[in-house]
DNA sequence: CTTCTTGTTTCAATAGTTGAAACTAGGTTT
DNA sequence: AAACCTAGTTTCAACTATTGAAACAAGAAG
């Protein structure tokens, strides 16, 4: 996570945050100083700073940290403002009753996917459980369709973090396949995940667009090879390019737009 | 919101983070700048610094900038580490089917309640649209029975936190009314919010409490004066109990573990 | 063209950060 | 019970990042 160019004390404080957030349980004071560049000492102040500051909270009894719940607090803000999925929810709950299965919200994280939202036709919504995750891009559906729209400057750095390891035998690993496959996605307009993250996994995604082109986020339906092909799935690209399109339409108008470097 | 306490850069820069996302909308330089205490250089350091994290995202556009979406990727990491969500999830769903009215998860934030999860009994669940949301304290039903289980050196501290702005007729407006009506509280066992904050909600509560009684959090649930009365909500009040003593067993055992699919 | 408003950069004084070393508190071994 | 760990915390002088007045740049308005 090379995102501490230059950025000072805050940025070496929000460095060991996240740190901590990887860990994905909540963690002693020495499991961060072991994984750590930071002298103890330094360590330390920025761990004391971010609890006092609810950054990160800590469990006198176990002596542990983990994330704190004032990020909820700002995520909320976040989630309202600066992402699609506000604008996004009444077209998911359209699509998703109407193709049956499982429905993706997704956008750039820096060169990651983060996932906004999850319709899934039969269970219930489940709330921060789904929002907030993040996955590769180079081998997810709405990662692919994401990274085939990016401009070639940022593509090329985006590819560069991209840790290329193989999840499944179908998964891409290389920086020159991976591009191919970008190619046959915009050619297409839509792109498909055959099982390269997971095994049994399948999908088809598309990118949301903005008037010039630059994507938004990214849209899928999700199945598994018990239920559906890939060809099979295939039916599902106008659909979610119809919505997709929907999506965009109004982003532009409601204005709340962001997201670059 | 005296979160300042001699945290150095850091503390600085988070403060500029919190009142971004306390606008509510996406702002421009200035209008942070009109509200801030830094001077014009600092505090335009502080927001690159911020946006360059992707703790805020700038709209090169409109020239604005909001919550970034960093914050849903850590916030995701809190929620399932750091609250009672993932814990009273099941918990919730049995205590909504049952109630037929919505019920709210919260925990205090501060001297905020932060709700985390909301279950409506007739329409699908929102995902952040609720969780992240905060409100006051001292006039909401799961405020106040988290502020009658608090500690007295703790309540003294969030009490004087405390707006005391009268929303509605029944708002209590001064800190000693309010400690009557905790001790109210805790002599029954349960609390009630009697249109305090919005009029014609009414609600009943109960704490979710550790085994030394320290609050853990807040479940409530509410009705309008419409379909309900407070003496009929009373009758929640056993089950709720119920509810708010298995889900502190459980995170009183279950200590970690996550990560789905 | 001039003036205002908003956003950005400069730079020396200042104040905050840094980390080796020393210390303290619990627990464990001899 | 003394000696010895290990994990966490504090100290303090050296160092460097932060600070903000002032000046500058880029648009918009007059």
């Amino acid at each position: 996570m090379l995102r501490d160019h230059e950025d000072g004390t805050v940025g070496k404080a929000l460095a060991v945050l996240d740190q901590v957030a990887a860990f994905g349980h909540p963690v002693r004071f020495g499991e961060i100083l072991s994984q750590s560049a930071f002298p103890k000492p330094t360590l330390y102040r920025f761990v004391q700073t971010l609890t006092n500051q609810g950054m990160l909270s800590y469990n006198p009894d176990r002596q542990t940290y983990s994330p704190g719940v004032r990020l909820v607090r700002l995520a909320h803000a976040a989630w309202a403002q600066s992402t699609l999925a506000p604008i996004a929810r009444p077209h998911l709950d359209a699509l998703s009753s109407e193709v049956g299965e499982t429905v993706h919200l997704a956008q750039l994280d820096n060169a990651q996917v983060l996932y906004l939202e999850k319709r899934n036709a039969v269970q219930p919504v489940q709330m921060f459980s789904q929002a907030g995750k993040v996955g590769p891009a180079y081998c997810t559906g709405v990662g692919k369709v994401m990274l085939a729209y990016t401009e070639d400057a940022q593509l090329t750095r985006l590819i560069g973090q991209q840790s290329f390891h193989q999840f499944t035998p179908k998964t891409f690993t290389t920086a020159e396949t991976l591009m191919e496959e970008l190619d046959g996605i915009v050619a297409r307009g839509y792109g498909f995940d055959d099982e390269e993250h997971e095994p049994g996994i399948i999908c088809v995604a598309v990118p949301i667009l903005t008037e010039k082109g630059r994507p938004l986020g990214g849209l899928s339906v999700t199945s598994t090879t018990d239920r559906q092909t890939l060809k099979g799935m295939e039916k599902f690209a106008p659909l979610l390019q119809q919505t997709a399109r929907d999506i965009a339409y109004d982003a532009a108008n409601w204005h709340i737009r962001d997201e670059d470097s």
